[in-house]
DNA sequence: CTGGACTTGGCAAACGCTTGACATAGAAAA
DNA sequence: TTTTCTATGTCAAGCGTTTGCCAAGTCCAG
């Protein structure tokens, strides 16, 4: 192992002087001595050893990342979001998934602390850390993507609210007034914001929803089958469909075409997320984006502050997506249109 | 903090006594001593400073995991499976992300081994990492899912001519005798096995295969389509395809019933990765897993056993996968109808 | 009762690094 | 000349553990 030890004796300086050095510190050192220093360095292959450095300082530059569920679809985005920034502030990442259903992340956590993990990230979590803060040895954290209803400062989320009125608004703008919802697994609080987003944005356009226009759906393909199904036997018929995932939307696809339709000349549809079924359907489907990777950005920037600075400023964050229009919903490939028109407050819908 | 000496106080023993029990060290120590300090240890909530016994031991029980693209859909899976073994045995992961272009991994190796990491995972890797050996400061490594072409004892891979040729063997076993090939992108090895795979059971079966039954694509859906459409056109028309993963599978289906044909019924379709597209395609495609998850698994053991023992017996494995009967096929669903009969040589195919 | 073997436990030296305290040299101020 | 200041470095303590070595106690055979 090459030491600091070896560097100094090289470069013919104390090792003070290359710890200097290579931990930026702002001592002042010799600019010739410097680059001296930071030349042999990089010749013999020196880099710090993290564990006496850590040994001494108390900090690890380690990040504890803890998933309720790595499986996510959605999760591996963000953790490359949270670790873009990271990795190039010299942090490491610690990712660590925990199912669940285990319970034991306070263990885990415990384990973390036992690395000395300088703060934490919980991505898509269903436990509201805020609860245990005592458990984090009051390390920092943040949440990325919250499954849980009750609000976190220390969180962000999507801006459910944001994104979901931008699938109404486009297909307000394409001249539809009459649009059914599919709504998604009523657990999640994102089911709710998407739901109520649709529901405000229809009222702030003044028009009418009949209660058969509303269903209840659950995430999945099958789901959005049966939706489509009862929206399509409504008294009267919507002319789009705006489901609250892409799954529903495409189970609501293959409902409108066995009922002997076609979307989206008979029938618009708009779905959320952005994933592959998206993409690969027929029709493909238009749809809004999860900002996953900005979010993961977000969160570890906002980690990194509180690491660096001691502002104490905490809000939830709300990160806007962005609508991708493809063929379901009846628009020319690419181009949002927005219902600026129909919509009277458009005020809480910047940004 | 709480550290050992306190341990040691209040025990009424000495630090080094304390050292012995929590490190599990089969230095004799006294049953009654013993139980005595993890009393107290659990009391105080004491916890050895691993950055302490790090810079002792020079062992860290960390292991790096090096991607060279985290955005894979196959990478998570692998991870979850590696982190499965790894965690149960009390080692964390440092998980890093280097996109390939970049070249910068023996950097990221550097980084690595500051941090004492105990030994390295490579991910889906085009780096043939024996060549820089040296460069992992003689740590214990092991890759899964290597994507460069020249073999390494120290590998975990699918194996692919077991799975290929399950594919091949189904559609023989349904009765099929002319069977096309719509081949992966050249560049993957993994393209080359496939396309072997089937090439040895066709001729294992005794069946010949026309020119024009091979088509060579790269993995997407578009090229599956012309691929599709090329053997569509060959002078004697096959009644299967086998598509070297599902894309091209899908790809092909497209291209199939834009032909005024249907699947299964015109013509049967396997494809390979039992991905997303598969699942959701309509017909949905019969498939081959790759079995991520074990290749993680048995990657992480095959590490740890590095570790712990001074077994230095290497080999590449392969680890086979399963056939997935769906829809495309034509047969049964979730029914795998194997080509006995018709496969001289079944003795390379078990396992 | 003595000597050896075994059991149990303590001492203290590292491990590689950071950092407060101190040293030196040269320049400017008094 | 002496003092003070600044710029640049060095010294050395100490972070919490592990572990080789030694010491003391206990037991048993001779």
């Amino acid at each position: 192992m090459v030491t600091i030890k070896e560097v100094a004796q090289i470069a013919g300086v104390s090792i003070a002087t290359v710890s200097r050095v290579m931990s930026n510190s702002n001592y002042p050192v010799n600019q010739q001595t410097r680059e001296a220093i930071l030349q042999v360095a990089e010749d013999i292959g020196y880099s710090p050893n993290r564990a006496a450095r850590s040994l001494r300082t108390e900090r690890s530059t380690l990040i504890g990342v803890i998933l309720d569920n790595f499986s996510s679809q959605w999760a591996p985005i963000i953790i490359r979001g949270i670790q873009d920034v990271l990795h190039n502030s010299g942090y490491f990442t610690l990712v660590v998934n925990i199912p669940w259903e285990k319970h034991s992340q306070a263990e885990v956590v415990q384990d973390l602390l036992g690395h000395s993990v300088d703060g934490f990230v919980f991505v898509e979590t269903w436990h509201p850390v805020h609860q245990r803060r005592d458990m984090l040895n009051n390390r920092p954290y943040v949440i990325v993507h919250r499954l849980f209803h009750e609000s976190d400062p220390h969180s962000i989320i999507p801006d459910e609210a944001h994104n979901s009125a931008l699938a109404v608004k486009h297909l307000l703008g394409l001249g539809h007034r009459k649009i059914a919802y599919i709504a998604g697994d009523a657990r999640y609080f994102s089911s709710a914001q998407r739901l109520d987003a649709y529901l405000d944005t229809m009222r702030a356009a003044g028009l009418g929803i009949p209660d058969d226009w509303i269903a209840q759906g659950e995430w999945r393909i099958p789901s959005g089958y049966t939706c489509a199904q009862r929206i399509l036997s409504a008294d009267e018929k919507p002319s789009a469909i705006v489901a609250a995932n892409d799954a529903l939307a495409y189970g609501a696809l293959l409902a409108v075409s066995d009922a002997g339709l076609k979307a989206p000349d008979d029938i618009a549809i708009v779905g959320y997320d952005n994933n592959d079924i998206s993409r690969i359907s027929n029709p493909t489907i238009t749809t809004v984006t999860l900002p996953l990777f900005l979010m993961g950005q977000v969160a570890a920037k906002d980690l990194l502050r509180q690491l660096q600075t001691d502002n104490r400023e905490y809000a939830e964050q709300l990160i806007p997506g962005e609508l991708i229009v493809r063929q379901s919903c009846g628009a020319p490939e690419g181009q949002a249109v927005y219902a600026r028109d129909y919509v009277r407050d458009e005020a809480d819908a910047s940004g």
